[in-house]
DNA sequence: ATTCTGTCCTGTAGGC
DNA sequence: TGCCTACAGGACAGAA
């Protein structure tokens, strides 16, 4: 479900809502969504524990506890986490698996349709393997274009995958991998290495442009993300490509090509992206 | 070391 | 209506 710019928006919403607050009980309907801890340790170590601070890592949301403890939620595909009322008690909704009951007698719930998502409790954020290699952030000022075209340079990978690669750049998942070709009109089975110097700039520029004005726009809803109060992002609007197979090219009107690569849906206008 | 495939799970949309 | 297949914003282990 979400990347970069939905995980954002979740992290910078709920900093709003609980920073400060105490984390006073959790209920635990699923523990295939607690990563190695068993119900009763999950329990004991989340319960008394103070959020001080709320951020997105990659795709990753964490929560830092006064105790110096840290609370990582990775929503992969259906995760959602919802600020309000208990789901479980209140709507009997069978996809909340955890519920955190907070100190202002609010709930934040962890729903998860497909139970991919990991919910994992740690004292050191470098022993978590999604943080181990990760790679660097595409709206952060790190993300340098002179960086990326050494990093190029070095890869034979089709961009397109690349661009998905966590240990490369941390946070583009499918969507936004094919906004971004498009819109920078390379080819997504094009060599990483083949890529001209102008290409490389282009596509610096686009990702960082296509993730911000994602963000501002609180992400796209395209069937199962939500906002921890529940809404939809509103980057639906500026899809140009993703979803669009066999739809007019907003550009030139050529159906939208729809391919297949490392197993996911690559969406792109072959006569566009070159 | 990089790249790719299969897998985890539940739900929905579309074809017949 | 029902049955069947394909597919879904991710990331890991293990293989090539």
């Amino acid at each position: 479900m979400p990347e970069l710019p939905e995980v954002e928006t979740i992290a910078r919403d709920l900093e709003q809502k609980i920073i400060g607050l105490t984390i006073t009980g959790v209920d635990i309907y699923d523990t295939r969504v607690l990563f190695g801890l068993s119900k009763e340790k999950f329990t004991r170590r989340l319960r008394g524990q103070t959020v001080t601070r709320v951020y997105r890592r990659g795709k990753a949301v964490v929560l830092d506890f006064a105790d110096g403890t840290y609370l990582i939620v990775q929503v992969k595909m259906t995760g959602h986490l919802i600020y309000g009322r208990h789901l479980r008690q209140t709507k009997n909704l069978k996809d909340t698996k955890v519920v955190f009951h907070l100190s202002n007698n609010v709930y934040l719930n962890y729903n998860d349709q497909r139970l991919f998502g990991w919910l994992i409790y740690t004292d050191n954020l470098d022993t978590v393997g999604y943080f181990k290699n990760i790679g660097i952030d595409p709206v952060n000022d790190t993300f340098k274009v002179e960086w990326l075209t050494d990093e190029l340079k070095k890869r034979t990978a089709p961009i397109k995958p690349l661009l998905m690669n966590q240990n490369f750049l941390a946070g583009i998942g499918n969507i936004y991998a094919s906004e971004i070709l498009y819109r920078s009109k390379i080819h997504p089975q094009k060599s990483s290495k083949t890529l001209s110097i102008d290409e490389v700039r282009r596509l610096h520029k686009v990702t960082t442009k296509v993730l911000k004005e994602a963000i501002a726009l609180r992400g796209t809803s395209m069937r199962n993300y939500r906002d921890s109060d529940g809404k939809k992002g509103n980057y639906m609007n500026r899809i140009k490509v993703y979803g669009r197979e066999g739809r007019e090219c907003f550009i030139c009107r050529t159906p939208v090509k729809r391919i297949v690569q490392t197993g996911r849906s690559t969406f792109f206008c072959e006569k566009c992206q070159t």
